[in-house]
DNA sequence: GGGACAGTTATCATATATGACAACCACGCA
DNA sequence: TGCGTGGTTGTCATATATGATAACTGTCCC
């Protein structure tokens, strides 16, 4: 697996998670105090997110972190 | 938990595993074509590291990225 | 004392994540 | 046709992660 694929993997377990509990990008983007293009470019996986961005998206989803970045291996 | 909280508790399960395979910052750095002081700032959670980062790190050692972000919810 | 090793800390330059904002596209609906 | 909504893309400024490097501390062993 190479860097970009591990974004698009991390950004689609974001996204699943997202639409599974029903929330837009701007829901989301309102509950972490992110903006709302920065979520669309994580899901895309056109950025290397941080561990502080991931939190806060955790944390405004209700998973554990570590659910953010399962990927295989 | 805060996020200076969250920093320290990623960079303690860094440094856990790898001293439980008997790596240096040193050897981890090497292995993840990372320098060494960088190393030492993720263990001690001074720094926000990224996925790109984790990702090799996770790599060097071993175990599944979402291994390093395994933190109390 | 002195050398080797592990880790920390500081500084500087560079790359890039993010915020802030705007424009745009696609779609559904009235 | 037009409007609202969800998402994407672009630009600019700012903050900061990281690379590169060096100096430093502490420890262990000779």
């Amino acid at each position: 697996m190479n860097e970009q694929q591990l974004f698009i993997r991390i950004g689609s377990n974001i996204r699943e998670m997202r639409e599974e509990r029903g929330m837009t990008q701007q829901d989301l983007a309102a509950r972490c105090n992110m903006e709302k293009s920065n979520i669309s470019r994580i899901e895309a996986g056109r950025t290397n997110l941080t561990a502080r961005s991931a939190w806060k998206i955790s944390q405004a989803l209700g998973v554990k972190l570590g659910a953010l970045f399962e990927v295989d291996f």
